[in-house]
DNA sequence: TCAAAAGTGTTGTCCTTACACCCATGT
DNA sequence: ACATGGGTGTAAGGACAACACTTTTGA
């Protein structure tokens, strides 16, 4: 076989951007780019596809590399290809976004890359297009937290129903009513109550509860309602 | 500034996904390929991008060459990059998916590409993982068009409400109750009564409708509820 | 005993669905 | 006159949102 005539080959990069919540604010891990162009500048996390991978287990790599962690939830985001963002040479960027447990990656972080949590209020000036890739990142994150249960994957096997509804106001920079969400909630089955409780937040101690993986796995990509009046998200 | 070293270099294709409708079908718009490797098969049209294009550029460009048209309704769906999915040499695709209505297209087409229309019902074998791309295309159409006003890109100006709900039980491989359907519909406010009727299906006649591109633009992205009971698309 | 957060029920409203009959007209 | 598809209204049930008080316990 002979090959494609006359076209012009281009560099393939992965970029990754990942969310995590602390219990207060979601937040988004940032590297300082460790070569040039933009060297030491803020970045998300990235590197080339190599020869042999698919995107997946690119976008795996390079997690595992500054997490240490594998199995994350991951979700092909967009492609970015304009011309010049990348103003070395022309690379066309497969935007990935990921969701982790905050507490996981802090047992299992790499210092290699002088990674940053950032709260999304305070997102430094990024290099190239990545600014384009966190709010294009964020607006998925709410339309796909409004009917699926995604969140989940920010919080750690355990957790109490106020935790999972302070992640749920930040992502959507509202206030819920406690009541309803906890009907909602618990009404899609998908979470076990535990017998211990959390008494860290408060006097009373508020429930443990962990995910059902078995129902969550198959329900996924059922659409729920989570969010009330769910008009104008986007 | 020197460039990165020790990467691979690899091509970067547009494959568009259009989709048509023309009363009765949903169907898809296929060429037979004009060029090796499996020339003479049945493919999605595609097309290498440009050095000074972005992908929009690139797909917009794609789209007018096979159907004359300019914007059309497009968006990007997924790249794909697995390392094996050309044989040729490592190319990675980024498909758009795109809709039309089919008689503006026929005004319009080009005769190069000996262009098909095939309900998706009989679908050909396609090369290399266009099938792959046609299956998500389906399943991104059906979520899509759940929660926003989408398919209207689907007819010509002026359509009837029966037209319309036929296309919706087509998407959905379903039928719809005609009372609850034109409530839904008419409850959005982005349609508007034409005084002439369509007559070639019946014998009373059915309005016409037209869309009120102004509310519809500015309304696009918010959360409708067209489909009853979508706790099971995907 | 008080402060602070957790947990829980009810009601009214609106949305959604199920369902059936009349209308207009070409043959 | 009749067959065909178009157009419309209502009632019942369910989902959702608004709302307030009691419980627990550490300080």
């Amino acid at each position: 076989m002979t090959k494609y005539q006359h076209q012009k080959r281009v560099l393939v990069a992965i970029d990754c951007i990942i969310f995590g919540f602390d219990g207060a604010d979601l937040k988004l891990l940032l590297i300082k780019r460790g070569f040039e162009p933009e060297k030491g500048k803020w970045s998300l996390m990235g590197g080339f596809v190599k020869a042999t991978e698919n995107f997946e287990q690119a976008a795996s790599r390079i997690l595992k590399q500054l997490t240490g962690l594998e199995g994350l939830y991951m979700e092909q985001l967009l492609a970015f290809g304009d011309p010049g963002r990348d103003p070395m040479e022309r690379t066309v960027s497969i935007a990935y976004f990921s969701l982790i447990d905050i507490l996981q990656y802090e047992k299992q972080i790499s210092h290699e890359y002088h990674a940053e949590w950032f709260s999304l209020h305070e997102i430094p000036r990024l290099i190239f297009d990545h600014q384009d890739m966190v709010e294009l990142a964020r607006e998925k994150l709410r339309y796909k937290a409004a009917f699926h249960p995604i969140l989940f994957e920010l919080l750690p096997q355990k957790f109490t129903l106020p935790q999972l509804q302070h992640l749920y106001e930040e992502v959507y920079n509202t206030r819920f009513d406690k009541r309803n969400f906890s009907r909602k909630i618990l009404s899609t089955e998908l979470l076990v109550k535990q017998k211990d409780k959390e008494k860290e937040n408060s006097k009373k101690g508020a429930y443990y509860y962990k995910l059902n993986k078995k129902k969550y796995k198959i329900h996924f990509h059922e659409i729920l309602n989570i969010i009330p009046n769910p008009g104008n998200l986007h």
